[in-house]
DNA sequence: GTGGTCTAGACCACA
DNA sequence: GTGGTCTAGACCACA
């Protein structure tokens, strides 16, 4: 089974799709620190998209400090600690907010708490 | 006690803050249906601030049906319903995707709970 | 055939809906001047309607000169030319402004005159 | 020549005189897709009016589509074709709403044509 | 009294 | 330079 599908409803670019994917793979242990990711070319084929797409999505994962790539090596999952609390955090911010921002709508804990367990 | 306060750390306009405020007071049930809202003139000096930026309030507050302003009478909440009803529905729309996004992130739906608790 | 019919679907009150339909047939010479109108018993009874109903379209009637009412006799149709000239004048100050208006945002002669030959 | 001339028999507010003028002139293609309109001072500097009414001209004519508005560089025509169509729509149902009306109460199309032509 | 519009002019953010 | 917000205060229509 392939861990990464496009969806051809979302309307972000591919390499951002690609992107977010690995990053949840990431965050979620599938891939851990020091794993080889699959290279561009392979990536690129099994998803039969242009090499250049996955390229761009690699090139912005190691801006971003989720990977690092070494020539003629390969490109291998870095910093995963890093990233989970900073993605944590970021969540958690934006979470807060919506939820004070619902008590002060009158919606209720329990009203919450049973959208989240549905 | 005066029902708005004006916060001067947040960024907001004024107009805007003073609008939201008056949207929460109605949902919460302060202002009920057919309520006559402060004048513009009076609210404008209990906050110490210039009328025409209360007037801009509740020119956008009636844009968007939340009060009905009758020339030479004053401005009445109406549809309250309706804008319960509105706000629910986009504030559930938002809590749902970012519940979604938390799980794709690795956050356990007790962690979530925890915050909505806390 | 009845020479009134009621509409579900338009929301105005059925005593200006009765108002105006007779209005109508006045203007089209059904009812010519000095013609009486049905009694307000039997085109309420017609109508399947409360005869208050009735009573109030012809009382607006009255009051805006298109009958005359005769205790004991009934409702007369009065006053047709002055009723067609103003009503003319009216609907003609309308048009000609909705017409202009067309031009302004570009709306050619041909297709005006092809949309009232439709 | 002014492409912009208010009018003092006109009782609407001097806001919304300019904002129809505008409207117009980008209905007629004065003003194209992407072409800057005027700056909010230098219009109104034009118009001898006061800074302030064009810019509640220029808001209104951006919330309803008109026009997008780049904070620094100015204000752009925007989606003239959706405009165009839907101003089109509008004026042709009240268009025939109003010859039905002028039907019903015996104006001829002729009648009608001949006022078109005048 | 109420809201609606407008002027004159300041100050801010963005580019 | 651009637009966005705000103050201070006038004058109008409506009731």
């Amino acid at each position: 089974m392939a861990l990464i599908l496009l969806d051809y409803k979302d309307r972000r670019p591919i390499y951002e799709q690609v992107k977010s994917k690995l990053e949840e793979l990431i965050l979620l242990g599938v891939f851990n620190e020091s794993d080889p990711l699959p290279s561009v070319r392979s990536l690129a084929s099994e998803l039969s998209v242009n090499p250049n797409t996955i390229q761009r999505t690699y090139t912005e994962l190691e801006r971003e400090g989720w990977i690092v790539t070494i020539k003629g090596r390969g490109s291998f999952v870095s910093n995963v600690n890093v990233k989970k609390m900073e993605t944590e955090k970021n969540w958690t911010s934006d979470f807060v907010k919506l939820v004070d921002e619902g008590i002060k709508i009158g919606i209720s804990k329990e009203k919450m708490i049973e959208l989240i367990e549905k």
